[in-house]
DNA sequence: CGCCTCCAAATCGTATATGATTTCGAGTCT
DNA sequence: AGACTCGAAATCATATACGATTTGGAGGCG
């Protein structure tokens, strides 16, 4: 079970041990977790006494948030933790289909037996969870599923690219809360499908389209739920 | 002719004005256009000299650069322009292979009469190019003949990935020149091809494939060329 | 009563200053 | 000669200081 639990340095890590590291962790891992929700603003002067270090540091761990899209700046106004419409929770899901595609398929010749039974493993836990239904373990759950695959993944840049996109799904699942009746038990019955495939050695555009479907099928339960509260607004962070 | 010349500002811009988004900008398009070559070191004092502010925006400009992969950082050492080898230039190409097809299939249900037309004359220019062969015009050129796809693609996060790929590649391209003798040839060709399954409203999964296979065949091209003069070594930069 | 003006607090942006770390070479020992 | 030690120069990391900009509201005006 190597599967990152929220994604560990994103790979562009470089000095450890440095306060503005500190910070940029810190703030990261609040704004994953929750702590800091879309809208939230961070207020570099009240960070950094926070951390009991001056601004200069935490002005670059927000930089390279700002970078990777993790906060939104404004010149003379401040940063704040982005916010997601549901737009763009689906164009990202698309996104992570396309990629997550790719990445199996790729993966699929250098998965071992032991790869497949984790799998297999991790999709008996899944299917458990079924029960009294814990929407952020099965989230957890399901995202070590797939990194059973990704991590045999050959291709670097695919890997980190996969990581990023998931860790930026995570941003939105932890504050608005996506959750579609039936899908997670139709998503068990995918994963098993799609190790068949990888078994019985199947062409790496079956497994591909196999992967992509599963996760586009969330965009659609997704969609056809939120029609279905018509009226309802989802929640506005100001 | 919108296609970006070397990708303008990446989207995630903000702070418009500011010394720091100056610095950055001046670095990032000296990484592109090849001033800095891969392992150029960036002394921050220097650059802060240069141009007349103090380290301080500079930092937070490399940090910028720094999340984007254009640079690597050593905490107490320094930051130097991102290296990248042959592997990762295939890596990198592979991505964009996959995102690439997908972004134009997803293109090509809104690609209007213009738009073809826009493609077949960038295509037209392109083969023209192809006698006193000139990399860096038909490389701009083919640029913008993609682009002219992207363009339609209704997913702003695809679209972004894609840009932000392929500046990585251009990065390269400036100081190693790759160039494959009978590549741009068969690469209009495909280009034709690509067209007019868009223009006969291929299924989707046509249209990827086709495109995809097309930057594919760069990969395989290049490495046919790399594995031709055996012993050359690629240019080293200290 | 609502709109506009002006001021102060909050916060950002950048410069300057200083301590810390790395690098690299001169000098020394074996 | 080669390896090691020590130290100065270069450069990074961070703190502090201060001017600049935005924001929100008090007070005045129509």
């Amino acid at each position: 079970m190597s599967a990152a639990p929220v994604s560990p340095g994103d790979g562009t890590s470089a000095s450890a041990g440095s306060k503005h590291e500190i910070v940029y962790e810190a703030i990261r891992r609040r704004i994953l977790d929750g702590s800091y929700g879309p809208g939230h603003r961070l207020v570099l002067d009240r960070i950094a006494r926070e951390f009991d270090v001056s601004p200069v540091p935490v002005r670059e761990a927000v930089r390279r948030l700002e970078a990777q899209g993790y906060v939104d700046f404004q010149r003379n106004v401040g940063a704040r933790v982005a916010t997601f419409d549901e737009a763009q929770f689906a164009e990202t899901t698309e996104v992570l289909a396309i990629l997550e595609g790719a990445a199996t398929a790729l993966a699929a010749p250098r998965m071992r037996k032991s790869d497949l039974t984790a799998a297999r493993r991790s999709n008996a836990r899944l299917n458990a969870l079924l029960g009294d239904f814990d929407p952020i373990e099965f989230s957890r759950e399901n995202r070590a599923f797939h990194f059973v695959f990704y991590d045999r993944c050959p291709n670097r840049q695919v890997r980190a690219l996969v990581e990023q996109q998931w860790a930026k799904l995570d941003t939105i699942r932890r504050s608005s809360f996506i959750y579609v009746p039936g899908r997670a038990r139709s998503s068990v019955a995918e994963h098993e499908q799609i190790i068949r495939l990888v078994e019985k050695g199947a062409t790496a555009s079956a497994i591909e389209s196999a992967t992509r479907a599963h996760k586009l099928h969330t965009i659609q339960a997704l969609a056809a739920a939120s029609a279905a509260r018509t009226t309802r607004k989802p929640p506005e962070v100001r």
